[in-house]
DNA sequence: AATTAAGCCGACAAAACTTGTAGGCTTTGT
DNA sequence: ACAAAGCCTACAAGTTTTGTCGGCTTAATT
């Protein structure tokens, strides 16, 4: 049930991030230095998370990262769901990645129905919480 | 945020030793087959459910594996953090193997509030639902 | 225009973890 | 005595994680 060090990063960043939003570029360096993270490693983040349409980028001499939309519109599930995958503890619930699992009859499967439920625990949670409540005292 | 398959193998067996609870032990190699389990990676699962004092063992002949205590007491959080580790998304909120994170100041900190959150969430679940809850209609 | 500071991109690599398999031992019922 | 089961250790392939490295591109500044 483990966040990696990729998806915790990340996110540690972009709380960054939208604690100085609107401040224009933050250095990668920066980031990385703030918040105790490889800065090459960090970089690879970024670009994941770029890709992702999460952050944008300028590059050259003050340039940096900054967040492609407001902290309110951008939700800890969208970020999870790109550094780390789906947020499912078994395929057999996932909504974004469901393949059928191995148990006799999925019906009247218990062990599903459990996963179910922390499945859509753990996504209610991601769902609502956003970049601004992350940086909110 | 991904059960392993050791883990979620364990708790099918688990679920089938709760179906059959007070039958006597039940074989390795039915539990597999019933739950399409390779034979040999089960062993090595049930003996770490022995170990952690979930399932009890018979030897010999008409041997195999049963239940340590009635399915009700028996909860999934138990099982979980015996074969996949604590249950917390990062261990600066884990209950069972807290360790510092990296972020600058752990009091405010928002990314660390969502993730006690979410351990809060995860945790109740999996620690108010028992193997009989499993196993009910 | 040259310099330099930044991000971009692909390759690589060590370490850890996952998902098993294999061999041989021990225990126990028949 | 025999056979059936679990016990235990070791190993091994594959994947994922957690980074590092070198060089390229872009853009601000001098």
């Amino acid at each position: 049930m483990k966040l990696s060090k990729r998806g915790e990063y990340g996110l540690r960043a972009l709380q960054d991030l939208a604690a100085r939003y609107g401040e224009g570029p933050v250095r990668g360096q920066d980031l990385a230095e703030r918040n105790n993270i490889p800065h090459r490693f960090l970089e690879q983040i970024m670009l994941i998370l770029k890709h992702g349409r999460i952050v944008r980028s300028q590059k050259g001499p003050q340039g940096g990262y900054y967040l492609a939309r407001p902290p309110r519109q951008i939700n800890l599930a969208q970020v999870v769901r790109l550094l780390d995958g789906p947020l499912a503890p078994i395929s057999c619930v996932s909504e974004t990645a469901y393949e059928p699992c191995g148990c006799p009859d999925m019906q009247t499967c218990g062990l599903r129905r459990v996963m179910q439920e922390v499945r859509d625990a753990v996504a209610g949670i991601m769902e609502r919480t956003t970049l601004a409540d992350l940086v909110a005292e």
